[in-house]
DNA sequence: AACTGTTATGTAATCGATTACACGAAAATA
DNA sequence: TATTTTCGTGTAATCGATTACATAACAGTT
């Protein structure tokens, strides 16, 4: 087994001490050329390796960054840490993930977790949106420790995030229902209390608003992100008055639920109903019926996550700043609501 | 902002030295029981955290684990690394995951990197088998580190393994589409440099043989674990002299892709053609023609794979004991191969 | 020769926690 | 009373690297 070599056994063997091999490793202009070689070429055939805890230590710094999530094995989470990933490898970080399992509980924890382990940075989306967390949030950012969101988001002064314009993701979608010739649109909606779910509403909203088709709260379902809810939610709404000839989806496995039972009831999709999802789950584009649907560009949304990371690390000195990065999202057509292209 | 509170100022506070502080907090027996409760609730009242990175500088343990795993964003991958994280964070462990994106030279590179991070033990899939990255993996046994091997394992002595049972996966594959009644059976394989994709082969031929089938070598087709590479196998296969009428492919993705070309075709499955691929991606179970698949229970493969470790940390001082754990793979029977049950 | 400046390196403190060893005081034993 | 134990705590080294400050050696200036 090899030893763990040091400085001090490089200074040892070369009869210098062990801040001279330092400055000379860290390529300090005030070592001699000849001796910043001999330590070097010295380190290498000892096959020295810095050790990170030491310099962690000292430097306060321990290059490590926490990722949390609700869950990582969704597509959608695991592309986003992907992204985050690609861009803070090069920089010498390396990431942490915790996941919340949607507990808010777990999600406390998490973050006490990670300011105990002294990561350089916390990134996440939220469970909820509770006050039930202030404390562990409150101590990030008395620790001085950046903080940013991703996707889903809490409103916390000079706390940066990066999200999609999930207002305009409604929008498109429903529009889109709209020029494919829907009537009656309906709309299963997710958690209002956070603002993607929301947004996403609130974006259907105001399209069918601004193309004169009148808004009925009946057409609007809360469904949780499961296929089942879908199908329940095409029970509920098939028994209206006038049931809807259309349905955007804030969950691709809700919209898939739907078109499950839509199917059931042998209604012909896209020619007497159309279905568009959000999310862009892998999925959706596999299906012999693939499903239309809103990409969030999770892998980008990773990138900026960090790339805002990266900033606010730099300028610690500086007054912090709110930065709220929003990405466009893009509608994916597909045979679940094409009439006309296909 | 808080200032950071270490044993230093709970002993200054309460005059008495640091060593009796540490001892208190760590229940210490020699510490008096009056002196034990002041410390601990004078730390509580201070907001006093442990500094994990002087405990680590000081142990040699940094409490972290490396994963590493060809991408993070595939189901499979992902629900491995929840297990493992499961059962790893009541322990005190955090997980770094690096990915190698199929390129060894990364694979190498995160080797390194993790080792570099003082990480207490590492946890991975090989991306290939190949000598390149033998110095990488040398290195780390030398550093005394556990090293464990999920799903693509290498043989390296003394390192254990948690794989599942790929060639009963392939075997019992086969033996159902053969039950099903079908008589030309191909085989869309994988690399066969690794074990996963080799051993499903031998299952597939395996149970060719028992069911006094013919082997032929132009109904096996090699491709990579894609959509187009399963549509191409299937063009191949129906050029043959006695096309196949059932093919078990080592990938889902290969298997939908086969699946689309089939259908393009007008082949109707699984009446003239049944498919079954294997992983079990979440995508098989929702298409309106559901696949049949072989489950690799990835959870318990990643909830496994950690307890190897947490045994072998335990008993760093005993011989390495190699460890092969192999679980048992479930076949998802739908309906790309159901002619009877559904 | 005396002084100043520069250059390269050494000395020792520091980051925060743990722990082998030492030591004084009190309790137990002879 | 003298001696040994036991108990509780302090002292100081340690983990490995960085860095402010000190200092020695030498060159250049007057």
């Amino acid at each position: 087994m090899s030893e763990k070599i040091t400085i001090y056994d490089i200074a040892k063997k070369l009869n210098i001490t062990a801040a001279t091999v330092s400055r000379a490793l860290n390529n300090n202009p005030k070592i001699k050329e000849s001796t910043r070689d001999l330590v070097i070429k010295t380190a290498a055939s000892m096959n020295y390796k810095q050790n990170k805890l030491a310099l962690a230590l000292k430097s306060g710094r321990s290059n490590n960054i926490g990722v949390i999530v609700p869950r990582i094995d969704s597509n959608f989470f695991a592309s986003v840490i992907r992204g985050i990933e690609e861009e803070l490898q090069p920089h010498g970080y390396q990431v942490i993930i915790c996941q919340t399992h949607e507990d808010l509980k777990r999600e406390s924890e998490n973050l006490y977790t990670l300011i105990d382990a002294q990561v350089d940075g916390i990134l996440m989306s939220v469970t909820a949106v509770s006050t039930e967390n202030d404390g562990a949030f409150h101590n990030v950012l008395e620790k001085n420790v950046p903080l940013i969101f991703f996707d889903r988001s809490k409103h916390i002064d000079g706390v940066s995030s990066v999200t999609i314009n999930d207002f305009k993701g409604g929008y498109i979608a429903t529009k889109h229902l709209i020029s494919e010739g829907c009537k009656y649109i309906a709309h299963l909606s997710g958690d209002q209390s956070l603002e993607i779910f929301k947004n996403r509403f609130l974006g259907y909203k105001q399209a069918l608003l601004d193309s004169g088709m009148p808004f009925k709260e009946e057409y609007v379902v809360p469904v949780k992100s499961s296929v089942e809810a879908g199908k329940d939610a095409v029970n509920i709404l098939l028994q209206l008055e006038t049931p809807p000839d259309a349905i955007f989806s804030s969950s691709d496995f809700a919209a898939l639920g739907a078109i499950q039972e839509l199917k059931e009831r042998n209604i012909s999709i896209p020619k007497e109903f159309c279905v568009a999802g959000f999310s862009n789950e892998p999925f959706t584009k596999f299906m012999e019926l693939s499903i239309t649907s809103v990409d969030q560009s999770p892998l980008e949304m990773g990138k900026m996550s960090a790339r805002v990371f990266l900033e606010q690390v730099d300028k610690t000195d500086t007054i912090k700043i709110e930065k709220k990065v929003v990405l466009a999202p893009e509608l994916h057509i597909r045979k679940s609501s094409s009439r006309t292209n296909f």
